[in-house]
DNA sequence: GATGCGTGGAC
DNA sequence: TGTCCAAGCAT
């Protein structure tokens, strides 16, 4: 039905395409070193995707510069501690990929002599690393034709073909055209220009058309339906939980905080004491008995799957105070940037408080 | 296949 | 304000 004709006029259209407008991103090694046939450094390369699942590259850049700072190849990140890796990525979410991240450093340190597998198949089987990822390394490090799928080459490619039927039902349909789309020749370059081109151009809403190297091979712009596709099954909506969080503050300035599980919401975290998060109002329960008082701001935050409304409550313990779970953390080596974005918001609203007394 | 898992920016 | 969304993975 979609001759070979077709599918080789959407890389010859993108690939100059590409060669004008790539981005100059710090994984990327620019156009002229990859003429001359140098490779991109297949640590920075993993690393970058990691980051980038289902996370913008403006959030990614800052993080992406101190964790290559601070740990420049795969056997030094393999060699640094849990606590330091999970408070290097707080703030950027989905803390599951921090912990799976270390995991996957040590592997390839202690299984493959510090080197990563250079193909797909063995590059999957390491933690973090699912069928786009290990598509996408293989490509991009390492020049291998592989189909690589995300949100940008669903995007993309439901509105080549204008497929209508909607995601994700339509995941096999569209793997199944982006295996067929990839090049033998720039692989690499290839499934970078399909993203680039969803990122800056096929954009989920008001789509450049105008622009879009593409535009004489989309079936979705001749229908003039670009605009609403992919189509989506709905998602359920939102419901919202109730918590609330205890920061002690002893007498020398320490505050209370505990690691959370390894699995599940935040695993791995700091964060404050608190109770469960649930529909209902939560029932008081400090980590220590002290004169805990309401600091009289709400804080709001919106995670993947529910809205949380979180009461802070607020004491100043004695040197002596024991509580019942946490630890305390002298005030001269807590970083509030090594939490979680929720708990930072609750030790703003602390800081607020104590200022101003 | 469905669900759980963060965050910040755009509109 | 709310909703959608981003270079997904594990279970």
């Amino acid at each position: 039905m979609r001759d070979s004709d077709t599918d080789d006029a959407v890389s010859a259209a993108l690939l100059p395409w590409y060669d004008r407008h790539a981005r100059a991103l710090p994984w990327r090694v620019g156009p002229e070193a990859l003429a001359d046939g140098e490779r991109p450094d297949p640590y920075r390369v993993w690393l970058s995707e990691i980051m980038l699942q289902q996370t913008t590259v403006a959030a990614v850049k800052e993080y992406f510069h101190r964790f290559t700072a601070r740990w420049p190849t795969v056997t030094a990140l393999a060699a640094a501690q849990d606590a330091e890796v999970m408070a290097e990525w707080a703030g950027l979410g989905y803390y599951a990929r921090a912990r799976n991240l270390l995991k996957c450093a040590r592997a390839v340190a202690a299984d493959h002599g510090g080197i990563f597998p250079d193909t797909e198949d063995g590059l999957r089987t390491l933690p973090g690393i699912g069928p786009y990822t290990a598509a996408a390394v293989a490509a991009i490090a390492f020049d291998r034709p592989a189909g690589v799928m995300d949100g940008n080459v669903e995007r993309v490619l439901a509105r080549l073909f204008a497929v209508q039927t909607p995601l994700p039902a339509a995941k096999p349909e569209l793997k199944a055209l982006a295996e067929r789309l990839t090049p033998g020749m720039r692989p690499g370059c290839y499934a970078q220009a399909v993203m680039d081109l969803g990122a800056t151009v096929c954009t989920p809403r008001s789509p450049a058309c105008g622009i879009c190297p593409l535009i004489t091979l989309c079936r979705a712009r001749a229908l003039g339906i670009a605009a609403d596709l992919p189509r989506k099954t709905p998602k359920q909506a939102k419901p919202t939980r109730l918590g609330i969080v205890y920061l002690a503050r002893r007498a020398d300035g320490a505050v209370l905080l505990e690691t959370r599980p390894d699995r599940g919401l935040l695993g791995g975290m700091l964060g404050w004491p608190g109770t469960d998060w649930a529909e209902t109002a939560p029932q008081d329960n400090p980590p220590v008995p002290a004169r805990w008082h309401d600091a009289g701001v709400e804080v709001r935050h919106t995670f993947t799957h529910f809205h949380l409304r979180l009461r802070v409550l607020l004491a100043e313990v004695t040197l002596d105070a024991t509580p019942d779970r946490g630890a305390f953390h002298p005030r001269a080596t807590f970083r509030p940037a090594s939490l979680p974005t929720v708990m930072r918001k609750a030790w703003d609203v602390a800081a607020g408080a104590w200022r101003e007394h």
